[in-house]
RNA sequence: GGGCUCAUAGCUCAGCUGGCUAGAGCACGCGACUGAUAAUCGCGAGGUCGGUGGUUCGAGUCCACCUGGGCCCA
């Protein structure tokens, strides 16, 4: 028992217990009273930037939000770990429709009721709020960056970046206004984008229309067709008043369908489906044609003083209906581009709140949505609804009121992708830019291959004005030059609100002139900017504007698969415009949070994982494990199953490092190191170990495969160091003299591999990594670990020999187990400590082992080991019958031989002996 | 409906350009230790590599189709 007090054991004031309640504020005090972040700054080697893309803040940061910021904080503390200077400031996006709903709902107050101008100042409190909030929210899970001077899209200064760079696109022409039809909120009374758009399940009706052919004069088939019909199917009736064309594809072969002696046109392969939802018998088919034999036909409108033209197009497809399709152009994306070509009108009798203007006599004043009935009624009693059924089927919604939404043409702003040949550039900047997966490119290319113009307008308050001047004299729209000039000066001022504020008269130098007829009088525009245009234009507010700080162009943008459509498509169109380059010269996208199926999350599933939650049960390094040792490329499950086995991983992480800390407890690297040559070969082939980890923990760092970091030392904790070299080397830590060389060798294998780990964790494990520094005594100790640099290759480490001899030591030391598992099965044994083993192999397995006889005992943990030259590969285990040695607790041969400790082995004995000579 | 993408043990991941009985760790089961102890060690049992078909002497790895999930679009 008092032996116990001759041991050298392990100690340590850093506790056990995961106290993170109490470290993580500790450490997060320390970083910012320390300004580590300001620190880290002045890093010599050259910048890397890494672009925040913005997050909108209405609400606590979800886990995608989690997510995305520790991803971006790894990449900001390796990099800078590596020596580079890594600015990293996180942005908000502070505009938008999102922020007008939810505040008008909390106010419950009518938007009528306040002013354009004190309406503005209650987003911006609300905007403002939530960035308060979620930024204390990144801070606690560890993230670096500039939090005390964020960019946010509110700030005037970027207002005016904004404001110029839409100057810089209009004056190269990109900028135009026009009538499109736009997916339009009638509840919202605001164009939507496409981002904004949501597709739910609806219930439509599903008519089949009578067209009369009018007009065939010149037409081959005009014999047959002159009393003849088109059918057209639509599931919006109310669209049916703006007709104005009916499309057929080209290449179809349409057939001559005879029903109760009328003629009506249908393609051929939807003639059956037609028939059974029109209740059709005894129809027959008397003949056909292709679809381009009609082009030019004339039909009478159903219900209109209007005719209504057939023309080809290629999108009509015989999916459903009769493959002809009713053609509205006011009110679709499609429709628009047919009417473009055929020169059609474009009528559009629906004001902005969804009625029906006086164009539509029989429905003025009608809302859309009640319209179908009427429209029905009035199908029926001209004797053109051929059908009417209910079906349901995808229909787009609003993102914010979730109501659906119409197709309404409108005047709106755009940016033109084809001209000056934009799109052309924007994939040339594509192909130069490296993706992340490779993929990327692939999905970001064929988006803006097959992308429409981009509407940036929109109908509400919250947001930079589209800064343009209407004439009073001539209407046009004045938005380039000295106009955007004025408009960016104030901005800069004074900030967007002056825009709401103050008059065109007041915003303009004196003298200005319409460039169109050169009158002086102007009208403000009403539209905002759609906010990814805002967003999109951060390279120019933030990274052009900061020059300090940042190069123009970033080397990473990091966000969610979602944004290869979103803020990179937006910020690459802007910059290509603008610039003629791509704002980033690398991308790398992540996947979507789901749930353990492999769902995502959502509330009415029950399955969200609340950032929040993780931190306040298991600390945010748990969460940060997580982030990392999941493959971010694709989807990222979570469940509090998984947080329970990344905690437990945690741990085992921590109480590895942990011992190795208590195991250097007293050992002082300046006096105390043993020198590589001196080291055990055990030692130098852990060093090597150590060497290829951290060799393989760089590269996975370097190429973003943050999970092949975290398991690799992960693997390392447990298999290398936990349970081999750690537990094997215990005995020379506790029981040899504590100043002895081969005691201190290993303490230096142990200081050295800490703080390596350390630093190498450090990127991901940023608490625990901070905290066991905090632990350690190093020379030359910087306040914080992330002043430190990644560990230098080391080549002398890199024996391969060793590697090669030890790694069969080991593989037969597992064999040696199995066996050894076999006496304590049967009971003859307790512990693996108590066995003799005898080995009979092959002459190489016998030279390897018999060069190290000596050592092997200690490396097998047990007794004994006997090594002879045998045929095959055998090994024998057996209870040993050497005595155990109380201080040591092994069993050996030499227990006894010291007659002053006759229970002590002889080493114990020594060491024993020379502690009390002292 | 379209584009892109993913699918290896209960979980997180390996498995490079196709080649021995598909690997780790965790969780699980059994056992040991009590000198890493709200720890630690040993052993064991888990997979027809989402499915079908094909190319090949040979496929988890290549091709086609299907199923299911995800992102984006309609």
């Amino acid at each position: 028992m008092e032996y116990k007090n001759t041991l050298n054991l392990p100690q340590t004031s850093f506790p056990i217990k995961f106290n993170f309640k109490d470290s993580e504020p500790r450490l997060l005090e320390l970083w910012d009273g320390g300004n580590i972040y300001e620190s880290i700054q002045k890093n010599g080697k050259e910048k890397y930037i890494l672009h925040d893309g913005p997050p909108y803040p209405n609400g606590d940061i979800h886990l995608g939000h989690a997510l995305n910021k520790i991803l971006k904080d790894i990449v900001v503390k390796f990099k800078s770990m590596e020596g580079f200077r890594v600015p990293f400031v996180p942005g908000w996006d502070c505009h938008g429709l999102p922020i007008e709903t939810q505040l008008l709902k909390e106010l419950s107050v009518r938007r009528s009721s306040l002013s354009v101008y004190e309406f503005r100042q209650k987003c911006r409190e609300y905007a403002l709020r939530y960035v308060g909030m979620q930024k204390e929210e990144f801070k606690r899970i560890g993230v670096f960056g500039r939090w005390n001077a964020p960019y946010l899209t509110l700030d005037p200064n970027y207002e005016a970046g904004v404001i110029e760079l839409f100057g810089m696109m209009a004056e190269k022409g990109y900028v135009f206004k026009s009538l499109k039809p736009i997916h339009w909120c009638p509840s919202c009374e605001t164009a939507l984008a496409e981002a904004e758009i949501e597709y739910e399940d609806d219930d439509s009706p599903s008519i089949f229309v009578r067209f009369s052919v009018k007009n065939v004069s010149g037409n081959k088939h005009s014999s047959v067709l002159k009393n003849g019909s088109f059918i057209i199917w639509t599931t919006t009736p109310w669209t049916l008043p703006s007709n104005v064309a009916i499309a057929v594809h080209p290449d179809f072969e349409y057939c001559f369908v005879e029903h109760e002696g009328h003629i009506y046109v249908i393609a051929k392969e939807l003639i059956e489906s037609s028939a059974k939802s029109m209740g059709w018998t005894d129809h027959k088919i008397t003949g056909s044609a292709k679809g381009a034999e009609f082009e030019g036909i004339v039909c009478a409108h159903p219900f209109m003083d209007r005719e209504s033209l057939v023309v080809m197009d290629e999108f009509v497809t015989l999916e459903t209906g009769t493959g002809c399709v009713h053609i509205a152009p006011g009110h679709g994306e499609e429709d628009f581009k047919v009417g473009l070509k055929y020169k059609l009108p474009i009528v559009m009798p629906v004001d902005p709140r969804g009625c029906f203007t006086d164009e539509v006599p029989f429905l003025q004043g009608v809302h859309v949505w009640k319209a179908n009935p009427i429209v029905l009624e009035t199908l029926k009693e001209k004797g053109a609804l051929l059908s009417s059924e209910k079906m349901k089927h995808q229909y787009p919604h609003c993102w914010r009121c979730k109501k659906p939404v119409i197709f309404r043409a409108t005047e709106q702003w755009f940016v033109s992708v084809d001209h000056d040949g934009l799109r052309q550039k924007a994939l040339k900047e594509i192909e130069k830019t490296k993706w992340f997966p490779a993929w990327g490119q692939n999905r970001i290319g064929s988006m803006v291959e097959g992308r429409p113009d981009w509407c940036i307008s929109r109908q509400r308050s919250w947001g930079i004005p589209i800064p343009a001047f209407y004439c009073k004299k001539c209407g046009t729209p004045n938005f380039k030059g000295e106009f955007n000039k004025a408009v960016a000066a104030m901005v800069k001022k004074e900030g967007t609100d002056a825009w709401f504020v103050k008059e065109a008269a007041d915003i303009l130098p004196k003298g200005v002139k319409c460039v169109k007829c050169g009158a002086a009088e102007f009208e403000k525009e009403t539209d905002i900017m759609d906010v990814w245009l805002e967003s999109g234009a951060s390279h120019f507010a933030v990274l052009k504007s900061d020059v300090q700080t940042f190069d123009w162009s970033a080397d990473l943008y990091l966000e969610g698969s979602d944004q290869h459509r979103g803020w990179f498509q937006t910020s690459l169109l802007t910059a290509v415009s603008a610039f003629g380059k791509a704002p980033f010269k690398a991308v790398l996208t992540h996947g979507f949070t789901v749930d353990e199926k492999g769902k995502k999350m959502s509330k009415s599933l029950g399955n969200v994982v609340d950032p929040q939650q993780v931190v306040k049960e298991y600390g945010a390094d748990v969460l940060r494990l997580w982030v990392a040792s999941t493959d971010f490329r694709n989807d990222m499950a979570v469940s509090k199953n998984i947080l329970k086995q990344i905690n437990e991983g945690f741990t085992k992480i921590r109480n590895t490092c942990r011992f190795l800390l208590s195991n250097v407890n007293g050992f002082d690297p300046s006096k105390d190191r043993i020198e590589y040559e001196k080291l055990l070969d055990i030692d130098r082939y852990i060093l090597m170990k150590f060497e290829l980890l951290l060799d393989k923990m760089r590269r996975s760092y370097d190429s973003f495969e943050f999970h092949a970091v975290y398991h690799s030392l992960y693997g390392f904790c447990v298999n290398d160091l936990s349970a081999f070299y750690l537990d094997v080397i215990k005995d020379r830590l506790y029981c040899d003299g504590s100043g002895s060389v081969s005691r201190r060798a290993a303490q230096t294998v142990c200081f050295e591999m800490l703080s390596g780990l350390i630093k190498a964790m450090a990127p991901i494990l940023t608490f625990t990594a901070e905290d066991l520094y905090s632990y350690m005594e190093v020379p030359g100790k910087k306040t914080s670990v992330f002043l430190e640099k990644l560990p230098d290759k080391n080549q002398k480490y890199m024996d391969k020999t060793i590697e090669k001899v030890w790694d069969r030591v080991l593989q037969i030391r597992a064999e040696a187990y199995k066996k050894i598992e076999g006496l304590r099965a049967s009971k003859e044994i307790s512990k693996i400590s108590e066995s003799d083993i005898e080995i009979s192999c092959n002459k190489e397995d016998f030279s390897v082992l018999n060069s190290m006889a000596g050592q092997l005992p200690q490396i097998f943990m047990i007794s004994s080991v006997s090594v002879k030259q045998g045929q095959e590969f055998n090994i024998i285990a057996r209870k040993t019958s050497n005595s155990k040695c109380e201080r040591c607790w092994r069993y050996l041969p030499d227990v006894g031989s010291n007659n002053d400790h006759p229970t002590l082995c002889a080493r114990c004995a020594d060491v024993v002996k020379s502690k009390e000579t002292l």
